[in-house]
DNA sequence: TAGTTCCATAACCAATAGGTTATTCAATGA
DNA sequence: TCATTGAATAACCTATTGGTTATGGAACTA
């Protein structure tokens, strides 16, 4: 798989708060499909496809016990993702807007004018 | 909004390689609607959904001139987002990994055992 | 052996996502 | 004033998502 289209899957699979709570329970020790699917209103089934997702996308993987099929949280997707995100740490951390401040305060005479500050463009 | 739904939005947003190859253009400056659409091969109006996206999700912003409507990169989801993640450094760094691998060697005697380590929990 | 537990899978459904073309609107410029 | 440019919106289509109920299979347990 490409990484832009693990990228995809990552992300997608983050994108509904179910999976991240999946997530958050695997973080501290595997657990079963059904003690993952206990703090849920919904059915069995559908805990099964939400970890069809995590698992499709790396997330996690499944191991087995008796009939259990616990599963485990993999840590290479979340990683990859969170690199993706660094590359933006200077704009998140708020050095850009910093650098509008600065620029809206340099040409703070001309009164009443809306337009954007030019370009930003480094 | 809730933290949670904003989460949603932002993951699901980030989940598609069009906008997050919008959002890199964004990172090196404000760029108009059909200068963002010019790299890619559909219409207009694709674009424009995508854009509306990323405006729900908080990453971007848009700004006026004359007729065309820049958009500019936003860093609060992405800080949020990235936060999120955060909270699984100590298993995508691989502690986690290092750990089961320990056991495993522990228990190196017995052969052809297929099943998979104990917990893990902590 | 028979029942039970754990889980996966199939079939179905409504809502959403991602694209299209056609159209309209707003602002600029000749 | 009128054509052009920039962008949004509407209507439509297909595929995917997230849920359901029903069913079945594999592995334990009595």
């Amino acid at each position: 798989m490409r990484r832009s289209d693990r990228l995809d899957a990552t992300f997608a699979a983050l994108a509904d708060p179910t999976r991240r709570a999946i997530l958050a329970r695997l973080a501290n020790g595997e657990a079963s499909v059904t003690d993952l699917a206990k703090p849920f209103k919904m059915s069995q089934p559908a805990i099964s496809k939400h970890l069809r997702v995590l698992e499709r996308a790396g997330l996690i993987s499944r191991g087995r016990d008796a009939q259990r099929r616990p599963r485990r949280i993999e840590g290479k997707p979340l990683a990859e993702a969170t690199g993706w995100l660094e590359q933006y740490r200077r704009i998140w951390e708020g050095n850009f807007q910093r650098l509008d401040e600065l620029l809206d305060e340099l040409k703070i005479q001309q009164p009443n004018d809306d337009t954007p500050t030019p370009t930003g463009d480094d």
